[in-house]
DNA sequence: CTTGTCTATGCAACGAGTTGCATAGAAGGA
DNA sequence: TCCTTCTATGCAACTCGTTGCATAGACAAG
């Protein structure tokens, strides 16, 4: 129930509506985890439920209402719980890895657009990530580090930035291989 | 539905029961996909009555009998048609990345002993990865290059590899940052 | 001869996550 | 005026995945 917890720390970082949290999990937060809206209603109806959110209705000029969720004491002390139990580390499900394999029983060489295709999705997380980065941690305009979450944020991103470098290169690597196998001769 | 397809590749891969397809899922498989044994059963038996798979009851000695499941036309023509249909980059899912940004609403410090146990899993994968490259594909003992497949199985490897690798330097980025938090002061 | 371990298969219940659909206020453009 | 877009919330149905439990053959150790 991991969700559960990513959105603790996400209203902790700045109390807001389910909308809110939608767009913030394709953004920051969606750098290691993903929702969808709904998915994040039905949670955030059940912690409120539960007594580990308290919510409060907000007016708005030029938009509908909204609902405004924050972490109440006893959401904190449940996070508290969750960040002192060891967790299992993550394995991975990656699609893309079985269709490599998969190639061997296909033509290799049909792969290749799909692969650039991701490549140049990674590469765009990448530059988003970098731009975040320069804007948020350090660019010139970015405030002088101050407060552990700040430090804690930019580590976590300095993982997804290197996530995408190293995805990429692998990326690279694979497309080297699908080249020299298709230029070895299909069927060889 | 990609536990479908990755049971397919294995299966041609190599045909083989719902354990032994358990079994690689925690190794080989387990690479890029996990899976438990009451899920591989329940898909290899909606698999047969799709028609995508086969099954042969097979007699041995020294242990029980197993069903050994293998891929049929329409399992292939099945395999080759997702391998045509573009797939969703991967979005991460990573437990530990939120633990410690919630870390800057508890004790920073007090996360230091998860991510060392992290960093020791993703080392002793690593090991267990560099292994298994030096047996079946640089080592000299391995066969020598010649199917697509053996190919394919290193790239992926080699993905495998690289995912370790850049995961323990960002935990030792993520200890760094957490001692320097700790020596700044707690509460600073 | 009982206990434990490894091989081997499976059901039932639950929780997590996705997909499709539905509603509605406010703004801007055709 | 109608259409689209953005903000905002939510239900219903379904699939995917996990957890707990249960069975059973073969072997080895105590």
């Amino acid at each position: 129930m991991a969700l559960d917890h990513a959105i603790l720390v996400s209203l902790l970082e700045r109390p807001g509506s389910g909308y809110e949290l939608a767009r913030r999990f394709e953004r920051s937060i969606g750098y290691f985890w993903t929702a969808t809206h709904q998915q994040i209603y039905r949670v955030l109806g059940r912690m409120v439920t539960d007594g580990l959110l308290q919510v409060r209705e907000v007016e708005q000029q030029g938009r509908p209402d909204k609902k405004e969720y924050s972490v109440t004491g006893p959401g904190r002390a449940a996070l508290a719980a969750w960040l002192h139990k060891p967790i299992e580390p993550e394995s991975l499900r990656h699609d893309l890895a079985v269709k490599i394999r998969g190639a061997a029983f296909d033509d290799p060489a049909a792969l290749i657009d799909e692969v650039e295709r991701h490549r140049q999705v990674h590469r765009d997380r990448l530059a988003h990530y970098l731009a975040g980065e320069l804007r948020d941690f350090t660019g010139p305009e970015a405030p002088a580090p101050q407060d552990a979450g700040q430090e804690l944020q930019h580590v976590v991103l300095r993982g997804g930035i290197a996530y995408e470098r190293m995805t990429i290169a692998w990326l690279d690597d694979v497309l080297a291989t699908l080249h020299r196998l298709d230029a070895a001769g299909p069927g060889a």
